[in-house]
DNA sequence: TTGCCTGCAAATCCTTTGCACTTTT
DNA sequence: AAAAGTGCAAAGGATTTGCAGGCAA
C-alpha cells in the first residue's frame, strides 16, 4: 500500500513529461525534499534551497510547490502551527500533532487503510492518506496534564 | 463516548469557575455556537454575534475563542480553506473535507474510537477526536476525476 | 476599586499576484 | 522565437498585539 520511493530523477521526469520546464530551482527543491525525511515549512525550504541556488525567491518556492502538488509529487499539511509543511508524496505517512508542545510523530499511512475503506463505503469519501493530520496529546504532555 | 451536550449555562459557569469574567460578548458567542450546529469561521461568527451585540470587535471574538479553547469549550479545525472554523467541543464530530470542491461532511467522533485506541497503544498518543479533519475526495468530485 | 475585557488601529505572519525580465524548450 | 519560469515588490487575508478606556467582580 505504501507508494514506492521517488528518486530525484523520477521527479525531474514527471515535471518534463507533464509539459512543465525543468529549472535549477525545481531541481534544488526536489533535492532538498528528497534528502529530508522531515516536513519542512516554506521558510525552511527557502533557506535550504538557497545553499544550492542562492538567489531563489520565496514566491518562486511557493510556485514550485504549487506545481509539485498539482503533479502529485508533494503534499502539505497544516499541523496546527500557522505555517503549512511540505514533503514528498512518496514518504507517505500521517502526522500526530501534540496540541500542547507542537511535537509531531509520524505514522505509516497504511494504518489508515481500514478507516479509509469505511469512509468510502459509508460516506462515499475517498480519504487522501497522504494528508492526514491528527491532533491530540503526546505521552509527555499527557503526563503533565494528569499530574495537575 | 460522545461528550454530553453543553448548554449555554454550562459555558457561562465554566467561564466563571475558571476565574474569567462573564461578559455580553462571551454570552453572545456561546449563544451563537450553541444554536449553530455548523462550523463557523471567525468572520461568520462576527456577523452573527453583531446581531446580538452590534459593537463587538473582531479581535474580541478572537480573544473570546482563544479563551474558550483553553477552557476546552470550543475546538477549531483547518479545513483546507484559509480560515479556521470553530464549534463547541460537545458537538463532537470529524470533518471530511473534499480537496476539490471544499465541501465538508461530518462523521460522528465515535467512528474514531478504534483508531484512537490503536494510536494510544502503539504511539502513546491521545487522539483528540473533537479535532479530526480528513482530506480526500467527495463522491461527486471522485466521479469527475475518473471521467478524465 | 482592581484588573480583566474591550475597541481601535496598527503590526505581523503567511501566501498570492502583477509585471517586466530571464530562462528553457 | 514562444512560452513558461523567475525576481521583485506590493497586495491580500487571517490573526495577533499595544494601548487607553470601560466594565465585571
Amino acid at each position: 500500500m505504501q507508494a514506492p520511493p521517488i528518486s530525484v530523477n523520477d521527479i525531474i521526469c514527471t515535471i518534463r513529461d507533464s509539459g512543465h520546464r525543468v529549472t535549477n530551482g525545481k531541481r534544488a527543491v526536489a533535492d532538498i525534499l528528497h534528502n529530508s525525511s522531515a516536513h519542512l515549512t516554506v521558510e525552511e525550504l527557502v533557506l535550504a534551497v538557497r545553499k544550492i541556488e542562492p538567489d531563489i525567491n520565496q514566491s518562486t518556492i511557493y510556485r514550485i510547490l504549487e506545481e509539485f502538488e498539482e503533479l502529485g509529487l508533494v503534499v502539505h499539511s497544516h499541523l496546527g502551527a500557522s505555517a503549512a509543511v511540505y514533503h514528498l508524496a512518496g514518504q507517505s505517512h500521517a502526522h500526530l500533532v501534540c496540541d500542547r508542545c507542537g511535537s509531531t510523530q509520524e505514522v505509516p499511512a497504511s494504518r489508515f487503510d481500514l478507516i479509509a475503506r469505511e469512509l468510502l463505503e459509508e460516506f462515499s469519501f475517498t480519504l487522501d492518506r497522504h494528508h492526514v493530520a491528527l491532533s491530540g496529546l503526546c505521552a509527555h504532555c499527557r503526563e503533565n496534564v494528569e499530574k495537575k
